[in-house]
DNA sequence: CGCAACATTGAGGGCCCTCAAGAGGTGTGG
DNA sequence: CCACACCTCTTGAGGGCCCTCAATGTTGCG
């Protein structure tokens, strides 16, 4: 079924609807973050990969002997179960959080317990580099969407090292100031674009080039609906009908959690606006 | 006349209506940024008052003499006319950039010449300190609203020194995990927050405590009306109709640029939503 | 005084949210 | 195996928020 649906009728999707993916087992009432356990399952000294968050985040060159040694020396592996916290905006940051692999919700948890997603970190990559450094509380919630493996570093510590270690000073510099730059971005963004420039940004990102259908590309959806329309700053109900809108105009194709995108082109013209 | 007006006739102004700041001799339309001129105006050397920016960005306690001077033998100086461009988004950022003293927006210029203020920034400040170490363009455009002071650091030299004077490298992290803290909550609000809620924030933040009217306080608008509503992404009329909203509330009191914030709790219960 | 810029106010409309209903899928217990 | 609960996604109806456009009043300046 190659044409999107036209009419105003019950849509049916095609048999091959794909599964929704794991999160299903994450129900959003999952079990209430628990600070008292949040220093568990703790374990100390170097394991491999460990410089992975370092060099896949703060650049090409990779790292010295010595600091790997450093960091290691000071690295907090932590085991994340599904739906468990990560770590909590209502306790004061006093570690580098960075994640090692599993993805991991930031936003906020409301007085109602559930969990407004602002944005979606799949490993490597950081959680909270920021926090630390200013002795204040983190500026976020993180829940594990599933199982995640999170390495933290003292900012105490860390901060002698990098005394003794200008190269990973600069990693740190680096990865904030990107970070700086995201953000500023995204700002941008809710401040002057609609929400189906935004989606198209969206879209537009996180394309992958199809093979076999020139120019085409394929944008396969890792969460929920709900949640992808929480990072744009919209309700699920606008998200589906500019899916719908999108489709009716044959820029995209939506089947299920997979997006086909017919024409980049004009994709990339609605994220303009 | 203390009561705000309640009726939709036309309010006139009390006979005290303050004028406009220096602004209004900046008119928008001004002089389009021209690149070339950037580099010149240079001069070299210590200049008393370097390290304020450090020393109030930064952290409390005060540079060392060697870090003074470390960062003095690199810094660029530079006097920016009212209305003259700072940066511009189309050149690649090689220096670290603050602002000593004046008034400098950031924001975006558009195709059609004007210029759409999404930031305001009063030196002592940073102005850029994060596109410099990722070898990008400046991630905005940046006018002198005033007369202002700007003092560069290449990023290359301050690198060098970074390296050898660490408690330096821990002010530029501590300054851009500022930055990102400010960023994250900037975001949150534009997310989550309406156009009330917003404004009511946005005074609240910048209120000073009134001598002599116990709990009242006062915020002076610095600048002109249409600026602080592209800093909260909203029109000067809704600007304006929120501002008489408020005062039919009776949680402020607007004359001209001066805004008497008779009820601060009130506000912050304006600002919660 | 005429002109330019800013702020204010009103009328109208578009965007997107809220609320509600229904379809389809999955896991669970009888 | 089926009923049931529960979840997600979709679609429609209605409405509120805020933008756009236009007109008016004020202030500062040549």
């Amino acid at each position: 079924m190659a044409a999107p649906p036209t009419g105003p009728m019950v849509i049916r999707m095609e048999p091959s609807f794909a599964a929704p993916p794991a999160f299903a087992a994450v129900p959003e009432r999952a079990a209430a973050l628990r600070p008292a356990q949040l220093g568990q399952a703790l374990r100390r000294g170097a394991v491999p990969g460990d410089d992975s968050l370092w060099s896949a985040l703060a650049g090409t060159p990779a790292l010295s002997d010595a600091e790997v040694e450093a960091l290691a020396g000071i690295a907090q592996v932590r085991h994340v179960a599904a739906g468990q916290g990560v770590f909590s905006r209502s306790h004061t940051a006093s570690t580098l959080v960075g994640l090692r692999s599993g993805e991991v919700a930031l936003g906020f948890r409301t007085a109602d317990g559930t969990f407004r997603t602002e944005r979606i970190v799949r490993g490597p990559a950081w959680l909270d580099l920021s926090s630390a450094w200013l002795d204040e509380a983190h500026a976020m919630d993180a829940q594990a969407l599933g199982s995640a493996t999170v390495v933290e570093w003292p900012r105490e510590a860390l901060q002698q090292r990098l005394a003794k270690h200008p190269g990973l000073a600069q990693r740190v510099i680096v990865g904030l100031a990107r970070e700086v730059q995201a953000l500023a971005v995204n700002t941008h963004e809710l401040m002057h674009k609609d929400a189906p420039a935004r989606l198209a940004q969206w879209l537009h990102q996180r394309c992958e080039p199809l093979a076999g259908a020139a120019g085409q590309a394929i944008v396969k959806l890792h969460e929920r609906k709900r949640d992808v329309a929480s990072q744009l700053a919209i309700t699920p109900e606008t998200l589906s009908r500019l899916m719908r809108s999108f489709s009716r105009q044959g820029v995209i194709e939506v089947s299920g959690y997979n997006v086909r995108v017919l024409d980049p082109v004009a994709l990339g013209r609605l994220a303009q606006a």
